[in-house]
DNA sequence: TGGTGTCTGTACACTTGTGGACAAACCGGT
DNA sequence: ACCGGTTTGTCCACAAGTGTACAGACACCA
């Protein structure tokens, strides 16, 4: 039950957005949690009472269960851009995706009624917070176009991106296997793309694990569904997207 | 500029659940319009300043438009259960899609900054508004994990069901070109697609309109996925979702 | 009634993605 | 250094979706 620490809360962006005296009315009511990969924030189905706060390059992911294939296709990553739970819906209702930890790190979490009580007290507070609901829309907006229009490889290539924004560093931990699911495609398609981006020169690959070498020619492979998202971030909350 | 009648107010299932005096913190400032299949409520990019709501059978769809294959995909529906315009980011923000009038018929239009002012007031509108923007997003994610799983057969037969469960009768005006256009894919595909379904029966087809003739088959032929959407309506706002 | 433009149907050659089977490579533990 | 389980690579037959080309059908208008 430690109370984040002045690096911890830096370590979010949308966090570092708010003004000292907003930020009071969170820090005290947070927890703050290490959280590994695959760790469950919330199950689809559960009421919503918490949000949580991505630091540093921990990353969180959406997933929606789909019955009749028996997978969970991830629908939005989250960083230290942004934050889960709740925040389009403001909680009490039950959570329609799952969200989980794609990429172990620091999590900051606070219930949502203080998080509630808090938006009401500030405009400012409300401001951000509804901006970044509306960026998390336009990102999963994109992410259902795309899926219905660029094909593998082009979503292999926008789903390393994505991932690679929000980590320090170009390398992250995952699977073939995990990435083919997250992508809702077979296995060894994957690895037939994963194989021709890495003989072009754009990433590297260790047992369960990506390194991206030429981020800029990976982006120009990929559709432009990232570059789309990212500038949504920064035309409603500029400067939050991070850095690649 | 005139200010809508009760029946109109009726034919919104969102409008409805308003108890009298938060309907009054609206009503007063609403515009009545009636418009075409085609016309644009908002262009992606513009500021979003209004909210529209549609009555009766009347449709709106959000779509996102791909550079790179020249494509609108059609992302949601939104009919006489909801509204459309800065639902999630409470408005001033570029929109991020264009959303359009897809059937034709009455919409009303009241300025965000109106009902800001009533939200901040009543705690019961804000309660259905975030409710409701809770249930949008669900519909999102659902269509985006649908878009990255079911074959064409299931997703046009999904986009047959939420069109028919939102109007009134099971008939609605739509090429099979504009069809296409909507789920991303090819016509000459599309004009296969509908020959089978027409061939076991479950639809029948005029030139430029389409005529569901077996609701439960055509479930049947169908994803799961517009059957989940409609399960999170009514978990979330017991009722709201149109009747089949 | 015939003409016109749009909408629909069909054929075909091609690319993309599927799913199972199995071999090879990797890597941590002892 | 070897073992064993996981991860990755390859092959193959098949299904799903693409895009062009062109023919036919429909609805409307004159």
């Amino acid at each position: 039950m430690t109370t984040p620490s002045p690096d911890d809360i830096a370590g979010n962006a949308l966090l570092t957005r708010l003004k000292d005296d907003d930020l009071k009315r969170l820090t005290p009511h947070m927890v703050v949690l290490d959280l590994k990969a695959g760790d469950v924030l919330q199950h689809a189905g559960d009421t919503v009472t918490d949000t949580w706060f991505p630091c540093g390059s921990a990353l969180a992911a959406f997933r929606i269960w789909i019955e009749d294939v028996n997978k969970g296709i991830e629908v939005a990553l989250v960083g230290r851009e942004g934050a889960v739970g709740g925040i389009v819906s403001n909680g009490n209702v039950p959570a329609y995706a799952t969200s989980e930890v794609r990429a172990g790190g620091r999590f900051l979490r606070v219930k949502i009624s203080t998080l509630e009580r808090a938006k009401l007290e500030s405009i400012a507070l409300r401001h951000w917070f509804s901006r970044y609901s509306d960026c998390l829309i336009a990102q999963i907006f994109q992410t259902a176009a795309c899926n219905a229009t660029h094909n593998m490889v082009q979503r292999t290539a926008k789903w390393l991106l994505a991932a690679t924004a929000r980590t320090d560093g170009c390398e992250f931990e995952m699977t073939q296997e995990q990435l083919a699911e997250m992508l809702g495609v077979g296995r060894t398609f994957v690895t037939r793309i994963v194989s021709r981006l890495r003989e072009e020169g754009l990433i590297a690959t260790r047992r369960g694990r990506f390194i991206v070498k030429d981020e800029a020619a990976l982006r120009a492979r990929s559709c432009g569904c990232a570059t789309a998202i990212r500038d949504h971030f920064d035309a409603v909350l500029h400067g939050i997207y991070p850095a690649e």
